[in-house]
RNA sequence: GGCGCUAUCGUCUAACGGUUAGGACAGAGCCCUCUCAAGGCUUAAAUACGGGUUCGAUUCCCGUUAGCGCUACCA
């Protein structure tokens, strides 16, 4: 049976590279029909916290992506200090009562190799024993085979086969002083309990899983296959970080940036994974259907942002030809929250009449605040009055367009043709260029030159409001002759 | 410092010994056009460096360089 897990660890939002892990998790899962377990890696009691937490959950929920069962390390803790005891009664694990560095300054073996405490290895059982029985608090640490010549090997299924000296480990912690098991022994510990098949995470650990197979083979369980995944980095080269690189790390920042969940997880897989064809828009089947280690790359792949612009603009334009191919309904729906969100009273039926009309000019849901606001301002934003200057003409020619716009629009039926015709009519009896009679009118009534195609236009701004933003437009020209 | 991993256009990537080194985003230009978009077409842009192996290397091997990761009683 496959079962997988993603097992973030609350002591920080939920990151960019850390939704890619879910999203390369969900997809092996469902692609072989496999299970998807979330386990919460809340073994760090100093650094968890509440928020991470609830941030990790709502940046999930987004994705949208499921998952079939759901664990907490800080809830199984008796079971990896068991397993942690049993590998110390089999005598490949020893206590070290080696007080804790407290400082951080002292980072004690900085750029000299620490591999073991021989003082603390060789401690005979009964000395063992004695001290621990006393209470002098020890950290539990794995012996490694020392001076053998030993190799520890596995076969990752992204980076190919991987060997390393046991010369060359640390004899790495099992349980902290407190009695709190590390990383290390909880997740392994777990990983056996909860039978995970593969284990599928950033290759941040992929040195680290030498010890992991270390402590599966001291549990007496062969070890579960691993792929691990390059990791994702800013321009700069450097591992994206909170604190160097603020909210782009985020997940929750595309969300609130007006992303589609969908786009922003078919960007995620393209950054160190490819279908190995030409195809980079996929619909969520697609990605399931065609999803395998063998498309994942080696090396890392950089997110592509600026500090004036966090999005990837490749991230950006999969957001843009998703929301075009949207069905219309659908569209409106997602972009309700964020016209709200702007301060536009906007119904779900106006909403759906403008759609059409904005949904190739926006790129990012948010824009609709941008984009689409002369369709709910009752009061235009002040404009200058250059603007109603049709191209290669002048004000006075913006004025005779208008006045004739004003007295064709009080009568003419508002509908995309009627409004067309009458106006082009217009154009001709001014003998002016149909673009020359539309521009001003576009500006009174949207407030700027960019701006969907005016009948539609028109027509959804109602011909009251088409006709009042006339009027004001022309208060603006009464000193043109 | 030790150990490990990686190296194709600015960015994401394709090419599992033989290609004019392909695609996409971003850039530039043209077309379309009532503005803005969207769309279409065109264009510029890469195999880190040095050695091998081979009839032939982006591809295999070695070295150099660079980047990243691990080296915590963090995960």
């Amino acid at each position: 049976m496959l079962r997988v897990r993603f097992a973030p660890s609350p002591t920080g939002y939920l990151h960019i590279g850390s939704a890619r892990t879910f999203i390369f998790n969900w997809l092996y899962a469902r692609h072989n029909g496999g299970t998807m377990i979330l386990r919460i890696d809340d073994t760090d009691v100093a650094r968890n916290t509440q928020r991470s937490e609830d941030s990790i959950f709502e940046g999930l929920k987004w994705l949208d992506l499921s998952w079939d069962e759901q664990y907490r390390q800080s809830e199984r803790l008796a079971l990896h200090k068991q397993t942690a005891e049993a590998i110390l009664k089999k005598g490949l694990g020893y206590r070290d009562f080696t007080p804790a560095v407290t400082d951080g300054e002292d980072k004690a073996h900085e750029g000299g190799a620490w591999l073991f405490n021989p003082g603390m290895r060789e401690l005979s059982d009964a000395e063992s024993e004695r001290r621990a029985a006393a209470g002098e608090p020890f950290v539990l640490r794995y012996r490694v085979p020392r001076g053998t010549s030993r190799e520890v090997r596995f076969k990752d299924e992204v980076y190919g086969e991987q060997t390393k000296l046991a010369d060359d480990i640390e004899d790495f912690a099992l349980l902290r002083s407190n009695g709190i098991p590390t990383y290390h022994m909880a997740s392994c510990a777990d990983d056996i309990d909860l039978r995970i098949s593969h284990i599928i995470r950033g290759q941040d650990h992929l040195t680290n899983t030498f010890k992991h197979v270390l402590i599966f083979e001291a549990a007496g369980v062969a070890p579960p296959a691993f792929a691990h995944l390059p990791l994702l980095i800013a321009p700069d080269g450097a591992k994206l970080s909170k604190r160097k690189h603020g909210p782009v790390v985020s997940v929750t920042t595309y969300r609130d940036g007006g992303f589609l969940a969908h786009s922003y997880i078919n960007f995620l897989c393209l950054l160190g994974w490819s279908p190995k064809d030409d195809r980079e828009q996929m619909t969520r089947q697609e990605l399931v259907d065609v999803f395998s280690f063998a498309g994942i790359n080696r090396s890392n792949a950089v997110v592509n942002f600026t500090e004036q612009d966090p999005f990837d603009p490749k991230a950006v334009w999969l957001n843009a030809t998703l929301i075009r191919s949207l069905p219309v309904a659908e569209l409106a729906a997602q972009l309700m929250p964020f016209a709200a969100a702007a301060g536009f009273a906007a119904t779900p039926e106006k909403m759906l009449a403008l759609t059409p009309l904005i949904r190739e000019r926006i790129k990012t849901l948010k824009e609709v605040a941008e984009v689409a606001d002369f369709f709910f301002l009752d009061e235009l934003k002040p404009y200058d009055k250059a603007e109603l200057t049709p191209q290669k003409g002048d004000l006075a020619m913006a004025k005779t367009a208008l006045v004739k716009a004003k007295e064709i629009l009080a009568t003419c039926a508002f509908d995309h043709d009627s409004l067309d015709a009458a106006l082009r009519a217009g154009s001709v009896e001014l003998k002016i260029k149909a673009g020359q009679m539309f521009q001003p009118i576009r500006v009174a009534v949207c407030g700027r030159k960019d701006a969907p195609p005016l009948f539609e236009t028109l027509v959804v701004l109602g011909r009251d409001t088409c006709l009042k933003r006339i009027d004001r437009a022309l208060e603006k020209l009464t000193d043109v002759a």
